[in-house]
RNA sequence: GGUGGCAUAGCUCAGCUGGAUAGAGCACCUGCCUUCUAAGCAGGCGGUCCUAGGUUCGAAUCCUAGUGCCAUCACCA
């Protein structure tokens, strides 16, 4: 039994035999520095219970402790607070019990239940990025917390590896790799491009070959349609006839078609209506029948010409779409944008591609599986130097058609319901959520089709699995909701501890990452650079004499991917993350280099004490009174164990970097100010030597959850 | 428009289930290396806890409304 269960039983016991109540509950509380003692009950909340005053009642509890708790030394009362004196030998006591124990503060006996934590998840058409890795850093550590909590933990995660993304690199290497001596298109192996030789670096390139062809093609039938355009005016100026609304020129047509579905998908968001419905409406194409009596029609005109105002801003030329602040601008660039690349050649070739794949064609198939290749090649490199793993992979080749038997069998218990389209849906209504799709009309999987297959999929295959953990960003927020309803609702024992770890974007001084668009941060630049200002500062301090080259990279590359994921991870996952490149993370104050210079320090006077310093007296110590900064440092040490079970229950990985950082920032001020080695009474000697032991273990382990290495130099 | 999230010092963030005078780091200012690593320590400056109501002994924390930012509401993934 902790000495918080004592207190609270003994403080129950008080109240009963002086007032004859029965407390529910007793509140305690750390006391505040600024008044005597270590732990404080509230009374507060007692004189719902027991009528009377604060004070007096907090002094009655207070001597009925005194005389019956041993650890308690004295105590005082303030207002309502009764702040209790723990006395030393109870600290020293509590020290003795955990200063051998290398696991402390893990729970070793796993629980027969496995959770599973799926992170990282990327798609293979590009190399990772700073937003993957806050991804991956989070799902790893909270992966081991949840280890180290007592849980037994598969990690995972679904490889993004097919869909058009993919198959638009491969179209863009086909056509644009140039040809070796070899006579054969450069690889990752031969490319003479020195950035490409890491495998999803060079896909990750021809993703971008295949956008600038793109963005080529569609300036291109711009133009040819302006032109185009212009002479029909001639033609009309010549003949008289301005009804070319008829023409049959192929340029314009396709066009004037994706800027009127585009219309029409705009059109129906605005106004809630399905495409059909409004299509039904005879006036919808020329605004001469409309009746413009009817409100409806009204609206539609007016958002007509907005879409056609908006829309010829469009100028196809580099998607500057995210300098527009107007918000309506925006969309409706987004939607014309969306629809006209359907008209262009090579996203055709690219989907054509797709439907080859999807076929089984043995060539296509061959090339994809190449290039995943490559890009797992590279993917692995980054994963080893960020330090984290995996237990198991799913591909979604494997599982996108998975789910579908499923729907079948929802369907069959009236789970799902189908429309007349064909489309199969959930009705989510009961819940306040809407009608949601889970296979369409043609019979092929949606998004949320494969994330039901693979969930059961991998309850499957982990039979002893309990819950699932996913390392989603929260935009995806809605989806996980309807995804674990659904789960629900079909019945499964584990759909009730399914989690999405939900956290916010990671965001640049100049708005959100997009790929697209060339804002990201890269993950292996990012590394590189952490690691390059770790150097710098290390050897501006030059503290490193003896180590080698080698030794010394090492240690620069610990401290700055140490400063990295700990400026990541002490963040509320759930809280958006504001990362500015030009100020780089700080290696001062509370940062993963300053926790691990401690743990460092600690090393040090380690090396220095004596063989003999492990054992101290502890009766004799009893004798002398704890120094102020050693009790802190104990009661900051007891927390631990209780501060990986609040990580593992909130999912917060960053409760775990806030305990850590408070507990070296207690040593630190211990250290300056008592001296350790330099202590005549050997037995208090021994006790720093150790507690300073202990700190280093604890930060250890604590920054081992996090997923970050400390030094024995730094 | 509907739904969800966030809003705390100039900046970046803590603040556990409501508790004492709201805490750290960075930045700025003042001290401290002849003794265990100064990536440190000690101190100073800095607050309308978004706004307005409410709940109660007590609200940064809970409830309601509003404001701002973000996300989401596709037969996209």
């Amino acid at each position: 039994m902790n000495l918080k269960e004592v207190l609270r039983n003994t403080i129950k016991e008080a109240v009963k035999s002086t007032y004859e109540v029965e407390l529910p509950e007793v509140e305690f509380q750390p006391t505040r520095k600024d008044f005597e003692g270590d732990i404080t009950v509230v009374v507060f909340p007692m004189l719902r219970y027991v009528k009377g005053n604060p004070v007096q009642i907090g002094q009655q509890i207070g001597t009925y402790l005194e005389k019956t708790v041993d650890a308690v030394s004295s105590f005082n009362v303030v207002k309502g607070f009764l702040n209790i004196v723990i006395d030393d030998s109870f600290y020293l006591d509590f020290f003795n019990g955990i200063k051998d124990r290398a696991d402390y503060g893990y729970v070793t006996n796993a629980s027969s239940e496995a959770i599973l934590v799926e992170y990282s998840s990327p798609n293979t058409n590009k190399p990772l990025h700073l937003g993957h890795i806050r991804n991956i850093l989070l799902g790893y550590s909270v992966a081991e917390i949840l280890k180290a909590s007592g849980k037994k933990v598969y990690k995972t995660q679904i490889v993004n590896d097919r869909g058009i993304h993919i198959c638009k690199s491969m179209l863009a290497w086909q056509r644009f790799a140039p040809i070796g001596n070899d006579d054969k298109r450069e690889t990752p192996n031969t490319t003479l491009n020195p950035h490409l030789t890491k495998g999803d670096k060079f896909v990750g390139y021809y993703y971008v070959q295949y956008n600038k062809e793109y963005k080529r093609q569609l300036k291109k039938i711009s133009e040819n349609a302006q032109i185009e355009f212009k002479e029909l005016v001639e033609e009309a100026k010549i003949s008289g006839k301005w009804d070319f609304i008829n023409h049959e020129n192929p340029n314009l047509l396709r066009l004037q078609k994706a800027f009127q579905s585009a219309m029409t998908e705009y059109l129906s968001v605005e106004l809630d209506m399905n495409p059909s419905e409004l299509k039904t409406k005879d006036n919808y194409i020329s605004d001469f029948t409309l009746t413009e009596n009817s409100k409806q029609d009204q609206e539609i005109l007016e958002l007509k010409s907005r879409f056609r105002g908006i829309s010829k801003k469009f100028n196809f030329i580099e998607g500057n779409i995210k300098n527009l602040s107007n918000k309506e601008e925006k969309k409706i660039i987004q939607i014309c944008l969306k629809h006209i690349e359907q008209v262009v050649e090579i996203f055709e070739s690219a989907k054509e591609m797709l439907r080859k794949w999807e076929a089984g064609n043995t060539e296509v198939v061959a090339l994809w599986k190449k290039m995943n290749q490559w890009v797992y090649d590279g993917f692995d490199v980054t994963y080893n130097n960020l330090g984290v793993d995996f237990d198991k992979l799913y591909y979604e080749s494997d599982t996108y058609l998975l789910g579908k038997d499923v729907v079948a069998d929802g369907l069959e218990k009236g789970i799902f319901y189908k429309k007349d389209d064909g489309s199969v849906w959930i009705d989510l209504t009961d819940e306040g959520l809407d009608e949601k799709i889970v296979l369409r009309s043609d019979g092929t999987a949606v998004y949320m089709t494969q994330d039901i297959g693979t969930a059961i999929q991998r309850a499957k295959d982990y039979t002893d699995i309990g819950g699932m953990v996913y390392t989603v960003g929260n935009e995806q927020d809605y989806h996980f909701k309807v995804l674990f309803l659904i789960l629900k609702k079909l019945g499964f024992s584990w759909a009730d501890s399914l989690y999405h770890l939900s956290y916010g974007m990671v965001d640049l001084p100049s708005g959100k990452m997009k790929s697209r668009e060339g804002t990201v941060v890269d993950a292996d630049d990012l590394m590189e650079d952490m690691t390059t200002t770790a150097a710098n500062i290390s050897e501006e301090l030059g503290k490193l004499e003896g180590y080698s080259e080698t030794e010394k990279l090492g240690l620069y590359q610990m401290i700055g991917l140490g400063a990295l994921k700990y400026y990541i991870l002490k963040v509320d996952p759930k809280k958006r993350i504001l990362f500015n490149p030009e100020e780089s993370v700080d290696f001062q104050g509370n940062t993963g280099p300053f926790i691990q210079y401690t743990y460092a320090r600690i090393q040090s006077i380690l090396r220095k004490a004596e063989a003999g310093e492990q054992e101290f007296d502890i009766e004799s110590l009893k004798s002398l009174r704890l120094h102020e900064k050693e009790k802190e440092l104990i009661k900051q040490l007891q927390l631990f164990p209780e501060t990986i079970q609040l990580a593992a229950e909130n999912y917060s990985p960053a409760l775990l970097a806030n305990y850590t950082y408070d507990l070296v920032k207690e040593f630190n001020s211990f250290y300056q100010q008592v001296s350790i080695l330099g202590e005549l009474n050997q037995d208090k000697k021994v006790l720093r030597v150790q507690l300073s032991k202990k700190v280093g273990e604890v930060v250890q382990s604590a920054f081992k959850l996090l997923g970050i290495e400390v030094p024995d130099r730094m």
